[in-house]
DNA sequence: GGACTGTCTTGACATCCGTCGAAGCGGAGA
DNA sequence: TCTCCGCTTCGACGGATGTCAAGACAGTCC
């Protein structure tokens, strides 16, 4: 269930959209904006930063949401929120295995919005 | 009026703050989720996106306030709110030099989030 | 000094977001 | 089958956010 590209409102962020010079050297057009923008949203609360963090390094490329709600002073509901947020924005993928459930990053939904941030060594 | 580096409240990414190994290598402490979340989150709206982007391509390094309205269906104080959080995020950096404002990016600030989000080539 | 222009601040309002408790669902084990 | 456990969804609430109209402030030109 994790094939097709940007299943029903969620943001494109795979692998083989061709997207995004930094955003310094040229303007960002409004449609990329508009589809850029949530994945930065999402990164933009810090619960969701640690748990992606917590997932993108995770050993093995994934990580139990049992290994990651103890990690906050936050019930259930509100971290599996946050995940559907994550999960939403493109930024990282679920699958039940069993009783549990395992999460793993998009390297290329990260490396997408670190193109977009990347600066010239310093130019001028 | 913009030399100290984090007056108030606001986001310290100046570029001395030695700040942050890659997302994916090693999991973000608390503390600094709760310093970076903040400036994802103002690059969390397609509005501030381009405006962030309009000013880091501007040609000279700087841009007008003027200039940066028109290119948007929204009010002067809805653009004036905007780049205020873009200010208060530590992404830009505000001059009013005779009767214009110009706003200029933080290229290290930039370059943290950048170096945040960056993903070893393809590990494994 | 006075009028004008450009930008920011204030106040108000509708909407969105983070959080929780309660309930639902899916799988494992007795 | 029945019960327990892990995770998600639902419903609700308070606080934050995006937007605008109106007013305030800074600087220029006559």
């Amino acid at each position: 269930m994790s094939k097709q590209a940007a299943p029903l409102g969620l943001v494109d962020l795979s692998a083989d959209a061709p997207c995004c010079p930094p955003l310094a050297r040229r303007r960002v057009p409004a449609e990329t904006a508009a589809a850029l923008a949530p994945a930065f949203k999402a990164l933009g609360d810090p619960v969701r930063l640690q748990l992606m963090s917590m997932i993108a390094s995770a050993d093995g490329g994934e990580i139990c949401v049992c290994d990651l709600t103890p990690a906050f002073d936050l019930t259930g509901p509100t971290i599996s929120h946050h995940l559907r947020t994550l999960r939403e924005a493109g930024l990282v993928d679920a699958e039940r295995r069993g009783t549990w459930v395992y999460y793993r990053a998009r390297p290329a939904a990260l490396r997408q919005l670190a193109a977009l941030l990347t600066v010239e060594p310093t130019r001028g």
